[in-house]
RNA sequence: GACUGCGUAGCUCAGCUGGAUAGAGCAACGGCCUUCUAAGCCGUGGGUCGGGGGUUCGAAUCCCUUCGCAGUCGCCA
């Protein structure tokens, strides 16, 4: 709301002035850094240079112009600035009451969101948390906000890996340990194989040539592929229901290579591919290398599938925009991918985005156990489960149902130490500080809430006995912007692909009722001034939920 | 080498579409529980915003340059 009234003050002022002295500026309402400086400033220097007057007279000028506008109860000319404040009172209202009414868009878009989408016969390790986290999130901002979303994991379950996977488990592997132990199995041969085809690069040769041959439909590779694929699928399975994230809809790149004869003839038709050592390509304007779409054995690669699968969703679901969730490694590929969509005339080329993630290191580096090789998310998520469990068991050693507890609190403490960081940037993870009860972290969260729900459950309120009067102190006041600026938030992260905003804004929102919390007693004598206080409370613990339910977060009422 | 991104307090990060004294958490130090969950709150100390130049009334923010780190660069995904 205030957002909203920032913008209506800009463009009256702008028209005033250009009604007045002719000159067309570009004055701008801002939030002060300070709030002693009230609710809204206006630096008033590009007014200056336009009237050749000083930054007070500037100032002053703005200042009459706000004064009659009827909006404010105070305006101050401080320097080149003016400083306007509302009246409490009339703004507290509106914004709690606005707070009840759904803010749905008028024209919802379509949002095909493709996240997650492991590779098959690996573990899920720490390096998907981020595109899995951050695109759920995404999917459930969007959708809040009205938009039809459709969540995709696009698995990846084809390519030359499988090549390899199969020549080493046909030559080095029985089925019986696969099926006792499948990932951990498949994953100590696809190890072997690629510490063998150090020495002996005619190995690789062999998993292309196998790959080539399971694309080309050959049985027993096939049996082999679905069998692992299903085991991928379960594991996989099992991490999703612990982060708490579902999809629409699970893709495949297998599927994609299926029908990829599709995608290459439209790309033949358009004379878009040339020859080039044998393989086809093609050619991007500078300074993009070009990019490979056949092999030169005829096989195809991940941009072959992409521009299959591309275009099959865009039958299926007629999206406005296409988000892929993916690491920033991939950030030249995607540019290609989007080059060659515009040679192509893809008419949904604008609506393509790159949605790319930083990484998780440790120490500086790329994430990695001792002897280097990549981390489990089942392992993290462990460990923050059990400190979790050692907190409580020391913070509140008498509740019940801990073990239940501390799942939710430990998962929770990982998606938010990861959320709250911004996506596109790499981050140094530190699971104690992840998962600490104190500072920035999710548990922070959950406990304010907790704490909040603890008086509600206390005492009913009565609407009826609000005083909006009472919104007058600080600290009441600063808690309602703080609950006004949410769909703002909501509107940033959209903007922006990113839900570390609404990860801050739960922060910040949290330390506001903390230290209204320390300073006044909520339960008090006085009926009127006690509603009003659990109204405003009612409405921050509704805030709050909604906003760890966006986030993927769980909700608990004790801890 | 080329392209992209990053470099802000001891540590982890915000701020970057230019605006008032550069913010938060952790760590350090000092306070606050006969009162609604102290897992909290209040306060103190701590910064050449990597270096240099430029644009501007005004630069952490924009431009140039330089150093450091990371990622990527035709038959992997």
């Amino acid at each position: 709301m205030i957002e909203e009234l920032k913008n209506q003050i800009s463009i009256k002022l702008n028209n005033e002035i250009k009604n007045i002295y002719g000159v067309e500026v570009e004055l701008k309402a801002e939030t002060p850094k300070n709030k002693e400086n009230g609710d809204v400033a206006i630096p008033a220097f590009p007014l200056c240079k336009a009237l050749k007057k000083s930054p007070q007279e500037s100032a002053s000028l703005v200042s009459s112009i706000l004064d009659g506008l009827n909006m404010f109860e105070t305006i101050s000319v401080l320097g080149g600035y003016v400083n306007a404040t509302y009246s409490r009172e009339v703004l507290s209202k509106s914004v709690l009451d606005s707070l009840d009414e759904p803010k749905k868009v008028d024209n919802p878009k379509t949002y095909a969101i493709d996240f997650s989408s492991p590779n098959i016969a690996k573990p899920f390790f720490v390096g998907h948390l981020r595109t899995t986290v951050i695109g759920y999130a995404l999917s459930n901002i969007l959708s809040y906000r009205g938009h039809k979303v459709v969540r995709i994991n696009h698995l990846g379950d084809f390519g030359t890996q499988f090549g390899k996977l199969i020549y080493a488990f046909t030559n080095w592997g029985n089925i019986e340990e696969v099926r006792s132990n499948p990932i951990d199995t498949l994953v100590g041969l696809y190890v072997r194989f690629n510490q063998e085809a150090k020495n002996k690069p005619e190995l690789d040769d062999e998993a292309r040539r196998i790959f080539k041959e399971l694309e080309s439909g050959n049985e027993e590779y096939r049996t082999l592929w679905k069998e692992f694929k299903e085991y991928s699928l379960n594991e996989f399975n099992r991490v999703y229901k612990n982060l708490g994230v579902s999809f629409d809809v699970y893709s495949s790149e297998a599927e994609a290579s299926r029908k990829s004869a599709r995608v290459i003839s439209m790309l033949r038709e358009k004379g878009l591919l040339v020859k080039d050592d044998g393989a086809e390509i093609v050619r991007l304007k500078e300074p993009y290398p070009p990019a490979i779409v056949i092999r030169s054995d005829g096989a195809t690669l991940y941009i072959t599938r992409d521009l299959e699968e591309i275009f099959d969703r865009y039958d299926k679901y007629h999206f406005d925009y296409m988000l892929y969730c993916v690491g920033n490694e991939q950030k030249l590929y995607f540019t290609q991918l989007k080059e060659v969509l515009k040679l192509m005339n893809a008419p949904f080329e604008e609506g393509v985005k790159h949605v790319n993630n930083g990484l998780i290191l440790k120490d500086g580096k790329k994430m990695a156990t001792r002897d280097g090789s990549a981390v489990k998310l089942d392992d993290v998520l462990n460990e923050s489960i059990s400190l979790a469990r050692a907190h409580i068991e020391e913070k509140n050693p008498s509740l019940e149902n801990k073990d239940e507890l501390a799942k939710k609190i430990g998962v929770s403490a990982i998606i938010f130490n990861d959320l709250k960081n911004y996506r596109e940037n790499d981050y140094e993870f530190d699971i104690d500080a992840a998962t600490r009860f104190e500072g920035q972290t999710g548990p922070y969260i959950q406990y304010t809430d907790v704490r909040i729900k603890s008086i509600l459950n206390q005492c009913a309120y009565n609407k009826d006995n609000v005083d909006y009067k009472l919104f007058n102190t600080d600290s009441m006041y600063d808690m309602v912007k703080a609950l006004d600026a949410f769909e703002d938030v909501i509107d940033k992260c959209i903007s922006e692909y990113a839900p570390n905003y609404l990860a801050k804004y739960l922060l910040n929102l949290s330390t506001l009722f903390n230290s209204f919390y320390a300073k006044e007693k909520v339960l008090c004598e006085n009926i009127i001034e006690r509603d009003t206080k659990l109204y405003l409370l009612s409405k921050i613990k509704d805030v709050i939920e909604k906003g760890l339910n966006l986030l993927s977060m769980s909700i608990v009422d004790k801890m």
